[in-house]
DNA sequence: TTGAAAGCGCTAACAG
DNA sequence: CTGTTAGCGCTTTCAA
């Protein structure tokens, strides 16, 4: 197929052996034989066979990135911001989407025996014991905004539950007495968290007020179908926050379409703070969640993991970052508000 | 480190070969030991090491993806469309950014040998001459929106050239005696094709317009630089067409914060259609690009060159997909549009 | 139907 | 400093 160390070994009259010494940088090699190897290689157009390599090795200088799907610009920042880090170091990246159900999950899994040196995985699915049930012997893993680690593996998250008590806090702060919010998906973590934050903030901010939960899962048609209901609504609440920032747009163009003010006459927030939120017209009051950032550490740890040996047994260290509240216009503050970027969690590491 | 097809085989009580068999689904198997093979896999929780197999079998079932960037919608969308078509066909995704020089891009290409059944490549810089160098081997490869394959290599485009002649004229139509244009980055095929069909049909519906043309590279900064000019200017065009959506927007937000109205003072059009496109105010008029589907596509055209195994020599088919109009607010029309969607191109295949 | 054995391309002792 | 050689985990003739 293509030209192999053999064939750079005979042309340059060495061994194979002394080939692959100059390939991996082992000193021990005359400067003169290694030139004239390096001229073969060259004149050969020798590259060498990274699978072959790995298999001696049992290293692959990759990692397998899975993600519940390639769309939509969190995951595209998602992955921005791994493979800055992963090319920082040299490693490349094999990435794959889970979005069947669990059996797809686990096949996904199986499947990177053998290609990848260590996983990163943002999945529903992926809880401790689905991981261990189906992880190819102890490859290194970084959960991604999973709250299933349980401990046994490292992961990296923000914390959903302040920013989303945060951010109700606002509304309340900016005068609206009845807030409403929208689900995630039902078994996602991250929605249970913000849903969570949301009934916490309520009962402190707004003891009296009746929660308002309706039901999303995270895509701007759910946030269309809750914000066309919301205007045949002859009675509504005075802000609605949505566990995303796709479904607050869904909400707010179908509001507006309905000739609902926004935030006129209906206040509106969203979280994650991706690129679009700042070009909706009124801007997009959300959390900004540093998504890349969060890929960037999640690969720095893995690459630890790695590097430590798979050894050190499970590093279960569970970072958090910081999330901030961005607030915009859509969020129809009465007040003014000292900085649009106020710290929520203070906790770091 | 795992567990290996000889533990299997041992623990099964048979050789290598019949699980090797079983694993492969040769028929020339007894039900009986199969059985018992596939209850020993089971039990063991035995993972085929792929990077092993693909040793022997020169097989990866894995294609490489390089594209420039890993950022932004039209990147997003691009992975979307390959991964749904690889998945559709149990391939597995290597994707790796190209951001560096060619000197970058040379090692990437390289890099890939022994990891990948063939090559899906988005690059400025990868001209025919320039893949024939680095190419490990005879790699079937399918080109992404490079007009550089010079029928060497099989590559899927859109008609960038019609589809921006189309843009040109609808502003025309509708009414715009002068109209600038916002170039991509210099080297840029693509930008290049948008720029030249700018000009045929400047000539050809305004011929006694001056062209204006900006210098930009497809970032929101460059559209902002010249939105910020512009709005500075005492004589503006009547409309400006960017060469991207990016640039677009860029411009149109800087031009409102200075006060400019569009399309009032001055309409605007972009090109690609990324999903904020339609989320600003007043939306976007631009190029539709089916993005992902152009990643199928091509996706599909490499698993046809990988299975008619790599003979057939180059399959230099060039498919050009259809773009279409959007007209929306921003190119402010005086007449009604009969459809939003007016196609451009017929050809097909 | 099954097993033994020769690789796939490369690395890493172990001897010289 | 350099060459020999035994694997890495799997597939695949070739015999039995």
């Amino acid at each position: 197929m293509g030209v192999t160390i053999k064939d750079v070994a005979q042309a340059a009259n060495v061994s194979v052996a002394s080939v692959s010494r100059v390939l991996n940088g082992h000193s021990t090699v005359t400067d003169d034989t290694r030139a004239r190897i390096l001229a073969v290689m060259k004149a050969l157009r020798y590259v060498p066979h990274v699978g072959a390599r790995s298999l001696s090795t049992n290293l692959t200088d990759t990692v397998g990135v899975l993600l519940p799907d390639l769309y939509g610009e969190y995951f595209s920042e998602m992955i921005r911001g791994i493979d800055g880090a992963a090319r920082r170091r040299g490693l490349h990246l094999l990435v794959a989407s889970l979005h069947g159900g669990a059996d797809e999950a686990a096949t996904a899994l199986r499947t990177m025996r053998g290609r990848v040196d260590g996983l990163l995985v943002m999945s529903p699915h992926a809880d401790a014991a689905f991981l261990a049930d189906n992880l190819p012997g102890q490859l290194p893993v970084v959960l991604l905004n999973s709250g299933a680690g349980g401990g046994a593996y490292a992961s990296v998250s923000i914390d959903n539950f302040s920013a989303a008590y945060a951010m109700v806090g606002h509304l309340a702060a900016s005068g609206h007495r009845s807030i409403g919010f929208i689900t995630g998906p039902a078994g996602n973590f991250e929605a249970q968290e913000r849903l969570r934050g949301y009934r916490a903030a309520l009962a402190a901010f707004l003891p009296r007020a009746r929660e308002a939960v309706y039901e999303g899962d995270f895509t701007e048609e759910a946030g269309t179908r809750v914000g066309t209901a919301l205007a045949r609504r002859k009675r509504r609440p005075g802000a609605v926050f949505a566990a995303n920032d796709m479904m607050a747009i869904g909400a707010q163009l179908a509001l507006q379409a309905a000739g609902v003010d926004v935030p006129g006459d209906i206040a509106l927030a969203g979280f994650d703070d991706i690129p679009v939120a700042r070009y909706v017209t009124p801007a997009l009051t959300t959390v900004r969640v540093p998504i890349a950032e969060m890929g960037a550490l999640a690969l720095g740890r893995l690459a630890a993991q790695i590097a430590a040996g798979a050894h050190g047994g499970h590093g279960a260290a569970a970072d958090t970052l910081d999330a901030h509240l961005v607030v915009r216009a859509s969020s129809g503050q009465r007040a003014p508000v000292p900085s649009n970027r106020i710290p929520i969690t203070g906790d770091r590491q």
